[in-house]
DNA sequence: CGCCGTAACGTAACGCTGTTGCGTTATGGT
DNA sequence: ACCATAACGCAACAGCGTTACGTTACGGCG
């Protein structure tokens, strides 16, 4: 019994609308409660009905930002060359950081708290991490090389994140110098982590 | 003529001071106008008198965030081998990095608003990568490369600070893990960026 | 049919933030 | 000795996230 819930999925979807709307039109300093229940023209206690808090909405976008990049990833065709695949996973990473830049920096920076993600979200975003894991093992695999694929894969995160937190921060020059740096750093990377053969230099 | 300025060179050390402790012991959120100036026992105007605004105050924290880490830079010998000199140039950075971990996520992931660097600044900041800088340009004519050693230089920045960034984050696991992963990722960009002869696979 | 318990609502308030205007105070120059 | 001036502390302002509160709308029951 009592009132019937009006702070339904439409209102959700109108609140997360708007949200994404404003971070991309006027920054991150602009997302607030009240300034986004205004937008989306419902009450301020409608945030706390459907995503408890703040962060809580906040980690609503960022899981369909780590939605996106799992399909950024999943789109990346499977090659005979893992090492080339590895090289295309890296780029769709810029792409999808490129894409909504404020929604990448929300996952990372933290601009602004966001609630430490659920695990079922973690599990979510690992997903893309998977399709990496993939491609790593297989590669090791084809170099005759043994390492641990899940730490190869972290240190190839690591990697991609440094490219993208500078290149946001805009010190990697214009697009066209950027994108020549991220190519240039993961083929290095890749071709000492995939070395063939002879032991790595000291 | 007026009345002369209390808010001299030690009280802008005692909120300095302050700030430091208050991020290192109650984090980010603790470092407030009213927190601050409370914790150092002046007005809180004292703040605006001395740093303009709060930003400012932060800055001024970041530029000596941004000493340590030329020191630390400064502090690594130079050494015959540049290819390893640059390793332990990373090593030294995960170091300042470790050191005060919400310092070096105030430069970087601006957790909170930090006013833009003015240039003396920058050009401050730079110093380290000089450092780098200049092994790296050793490191390419020992190695008999043609590279932009600025670029390269970038390259290397983005992997320490995306190395940085995921072990603050806890995602490298405990610290010998982590070490291990900078040691291995760094071997293996340097060996990828600074192979001799041989063209990188493609 | 009408009442009541209940649940969700919008609003108004609380404590906090960074920032600024204002009344006060202390000093140097006339 | 007085006054202009400049820096002071305090209190207010607008905004933030969050929550307590009074109100409203409905389902079950007398």
């Amino acid at each position: 019994m009592g009132r019937p819930r009006e702070h339904g999925p439409e209102v959700r979807a109108q609140l997360l609308r708007a949200a994404a709307r404003l971070l991309n039109d006027e920054g991150p300093a602009a997302l607030s409660v009240r300034r986004l229940s205004a937008e989306a023209e419902v009450s301020s206690r409608a945030v706390y009905s459907l995503f408890g808090d703040m962060p809580g909405l906040l980690a609503e976008l960022c899981r369909r930002e780590s939605e996106t990049m799992v399909r950024r990833h999943e789109a990346v065709p499977r090659q005979a060359n893992a090492v080339a695949e590895i090289q295309a996973l890296a780029l769709a990473y810029r792409q999808a950081a490129l894409e909504y830049p404020d929604l990448y920096r929300l996952m990372f920076d933290r601009v602004v708290p966001v609630s430490s993600p659920s695990d079922p979200d973690v599990a979510y975003a690992m997903r893309s991490m998977a399709r990496v894991e993939d491609a790593v093992t297989r590669a090791l695999r084809q170099r005759r090389r043994r390492r641990d694929p899940h730490q190869v894969t972290l240190q190839l995160w690591a990697v991609v994140h440094g490219l993208a937190s500078l290149e946001l921060r805009g010190a990697l020059g214009d697009p066209a110098t950027a994108e020549a740096s991220w190519r240039d750093t993961v083929a290095a990377v890749t071709a000492g982590l995939f070395a063939e053969r002879r032991a790595r230099i000291a």
